[in-house]
DNA sequence: ATGGCCTCGGTTCGAGGA
């Protein structure tokens, strides 16, 4: 079983990129963020017409998020329970056995941006969720947009962003919190290129000179881990003419 | 250099992203 993740940065303007990128990459779940469409707007037909299923929970302009997979979804959740939040970004859904949460967790923007409060906020009511969600389902995969670089290596220029929005200790805290639910970084379980990201700023030639961070993430309880055969970045659709910002990450369990 | 790019809504500029 293969999942993948990718923040496609408008799902309007992406969705001839996500159809090709499916047909080349047999994944059989991807986790989509910021497709800002309205669920009426959604491309639902489009993607079933490729032979997937997908739910997904969106609105104009911002956010939104979407699991499009091959086998049937069930036991679909719109956001994070008992947590007000005018703002889509969590779906969830059962897949194979294994609980699929996909999330666009807020930038947060600056350390004394109102939006940062709201992002630490955001974190504490998913990992208090997800406590209870790991306990129920022994097999969870938490991926998505983290809009959090958990490591300096994490980071092209680690210095130059000490401290700011995306790597401060509160973020990495939380991320870490995560982690102390019992949850794994797939991606470091495995030998990988020295400055490996999923994100280039659009500006700077970024992606060229290759000043990137890895803020998407794919997380899996330890049952699911241990069955993780290969985890990495397809920096291709980066390369793509009109691209997202950010590109997939993938992971193979057996 | 408080820059640079891309997307959206809604008009031709501002907000948000990270």
């Amino acid at each position: 079983m293969k999942i993948a993740t990718w923040n496609v940065n408008s799902l309007k303007v992406r969705l001839p990129q996500v159809l090709d990128w499916l047909t080349t990459t047999p994944v059989d779940v991807l986790c989509l963020q910021e497709t800002k469409l309205d669920d009426p707007k959604f491309p639902h037909a489009e993607i079933e017409a490729a032979g997937y299923q997908v739910a997904f929970s969106g609105q104009k302009t911002y956010n939104g998020v979407a699991i499009v997979s091959r086998a049937p979804l069930t036991d679909v959740q719109i956001g994070i329970p008992d947590f007000e939040d005018a703002q889509r970004r969590v779906i969830a859904a059962t897949v194979d056995g294994v609980r699929v949460v996909c999330v666009y967790i807020p930038n947060g923007q600056a350390l004394d941006s109102d939006k940062y409060p709201y992002k630490l906020g955001w974190l504490k009511a998913l990992t208090d969720w997800l406590a209870d969600e790991v306990r129920a389902h022994s097999r969870l995969a938490l991926l998505g947009d983290y809009n959090i670089a958990p490591e300096d290596r994490d980071l092209y220029d680690p210095v130059g962003w000490a401290g700011q929005c995306i790597c401060s200790a509160p973020e990495r805290a939380a991320f870490q919190g995560l982690l102390d639910l019992g949850l794994e970084d797939c991606f470091r379980r495995f030998e990988q290129a020295e400055k490996s990201y999923s994100w280039w700023d659009y500006r700077q030639a970024g992606f060229r000179r290759n000043l990137g961070l890895r803020i998407d993430h794919i997380l899996a309880t330890p049952a699911l881990a241990a069955t993780c055969t290969a985890c990495q970045i397809d920096i291709e659709p980066r390369r793509n003419e009109r691209p997202s910002d950010h590109t997939p990450v993938i992971a193979a369990f057996s």
